[in-house]
DNA sequence: TTGAAAGCGCTAACAA
DNA sequence: TTGTTAGCGCTTTCAA
């Protein structure tokens, strides 16, 4: 009663093609599996005649070292987790928009790619914003998927640098952490950023200046407002009147039109990134207020938009890509020895000038 | 140029502390270990109260299972490759730029992020440019260290879908591929998109329209060409002047100048993505001629880019994220079922109006 | 329902 | 210089 069974299409059938073993390679060469894994790791004390004979059998063969068994042995993953961790408040979905749109960690992706590939080592990408995902990533780490941790935090307080201390693991931060926890990072001397922003704004002529600042509870945030602040008042200016944003364009927007109605005669304007100076200058633009010619603007960052606005921002550069790339090679020094104290590096601002100051 | 500085930093002594195995766990629990890789793995068969004795001594010691260890059985990492690849012709460090300031990849890395993390899985992130990279890329995934590969190409004529395929590597592109290989892909309907510019700016009234288009040996830049002009041409308008970018601002201000040139009275622009969008908007605005009264403009993607212009761009919405989101969808039921034929998915733009048209 | 035993594929002592 | 041998820590038949 069975009716004939159609024959499946045909298919590119998915044979499992029974990956070749290290086993193979040494039967066909005729050799020692030990032999064989010498080869292919480049050690030294291997004939060079036997070499040549190994090489070609792992070539006749299509034979790959399994990854998985290698880790086994030697303990390294190949891999390091570039984490993006946040305050634990806020929505998931919106976090992940929020980073992802804001140009600094694609600065931070591309610095950390260039360093580690030269390494043959990779990034994989983890995102801590709640408490759950942050322990999801710790057991990730813990379970030995990862050598070492890239660590960016967005927020004030954040846990996972003294978690991550405490289970041993390799890390580096993006910035120094808030509480006082023994691991290394990269920084830079948002203070000096500041004053360079203050000396221009007072160089080029401008009197009456206004900060637009990042959210107080991110460090950066504050020391480039102190900073600037104190800038000021070795100028003579103890009192800037400031408005708080938080590193978006449309706060730095919001702001600037709060700052120009309690301060209707302003002629100068730091904004505590580039995002926000972007903001300011759109607020500007519908004020009627023509840049530079009668408001100055100084930013931060010198990110993508810095350049690509109109007019171009002059801006604080923070060599991002670079103290990302620094942030790796730090990680993985630690990596090679784990015995080494933390070293940290504090990188220098730059003033970039452009049209709008 | 920056001087990093050293900061002293305090020494935190490593301590090895030798990760307690399956084997310690089931000792304290007093059973096998077999029976401990049940109860960690949640598999059926246990008997509670030894369920609760192995959990307890699980906690007791800190387990945690060694997933280099369970990957060399299972033959499953947890992790999928996310591979942008180029043409091979660029340099590396130019080409980590332009991939990292088009907010594009930031948004497919967030759709893609958002899939995967409900299955605990993670991407590792590499870059194919050259014809090294990309035989790095296909060693670390022939190695076994990704369960499968989301791929974004960035130009036309890659050879890496076809070199997955070919190595049985499970993967998923984001755009049809130029040559025909059978994978799995998802993509948007972009002569569709371009069809609702035209059919729009006909619509607000546009006689002297334009279009600035991507670099034509791009699948999505063709395509949203001939979309446009076939458009225009069922509206009776069958030669649009066309200007060429690569999809970069500046090459978009480039291009609008080149238009404003050849066609004074221009009265409508299409530019085939949003940060050329931009830049024509700047050269609108350096000519003099106000958007939209005089000129209407529309982009396309709906980038953050369009959101945050002034005047904020009209545009043809690509739901990037979306598509990423089931990009790691398709490429999981792949892993998940390696004999099931390739999916793909075709999503459609809609029209999102703001101020420039 | 549990345990014993056999590897997964590789590296690294240790001998030869 | 090469081979032998022992695992790395885990999952998974197969019996009990």
């Amino acid at each position: 009663m069975d009716a004939p069974r159609t024959p499946d299409a045909p298919v590119a059938v998915p044979i499992a093609p029974a990956a070749p073993t290290l086993e193979d390679v040494a039967r066909l060469a005729g050799v020692s599996r030990a032999t064989v894994s010498r080869v292919v790791n480049g050690k030294r004390n291997v004939d060079p005649a036997i070499q040549e004979a190994v090489r070609q059998a792992v070539d006749a063969i299509g034979y790959v070292p399994n990854s998985a068994a290698r880790s086994l042995i030697t303990r390294r993953t190949g891999a390091v987790a570039l984490v993006v961790s946040g305050a634990g408040e806020g929505e998931e979905e919106v976090f992940r928009s929020q980073v992802f749109t804001d140009p600094f960690f694609s600065r931070v992706i591309s610095g950390v790619l260039g360093h580690l590939r030269a390494r043959m080592m990779h990034p994989v990408l983890m995102l801590a914003e709640t408490g759950q995902a942050r322990d999801q990533v710790l057991s990730y780490l813990r379970q030995g998927n990862a050598d070492g941790t890239l660590l960016v935090s967005t927020h004030a307080a954040d846990p996972l640098p003294g978690l991550l201390v405490e289970a041993g693991l390799p890390a580096v931060l993006f910035a120094r952490p808030e509480l006082s926890v023994p691991i290394g990072f990269v920084d830079l001397a948002h203070q000096d950023g500041a004053r360079l922003a203050a000396d221009h704004l007072i160089a080029v002529g401008c009197r009456r200046v206004v900060t637009i600042s990042g959210p107080l509870d991110v460090r950066a945030a504050r020391e480039r407002q102190d900073g600037f602040r104190e800038a000021m008042a070795r100028h003579g200016e103890p009192l800037v009147p400031s408005a708080q944003g938080n590193f978006t364009q449309d706060s730095g927007e919001a702001a600037m039109r709060r700052l120009l109605a309690e301060v209707p005669d302003l002629d100068g304007v730091f904004a505590a990134n580039d995002l926000m100076a972007c903001g300011a200058l759109h607020a500007l633009r519908e004020a009627g207020r023509r840049v530079p010619q009668e408001v100055r603007v100084v930013g931060f960052d010198d990110s993508s938009v810095a350049a690509a606005s109109r007019p171009a921002l002059t801006t604080v550069r923070q060599p991002v890509e670079e103290m990302a790339a620094t942030m790796a090679k730090l990680l993985l020094e630690r990596i090679d020895e784990p015995g080494r104290p933390p070293r940290s590096v504090i990188f220098d601002p730059v003033l970039v000038r452009r049209q709008s100051a």
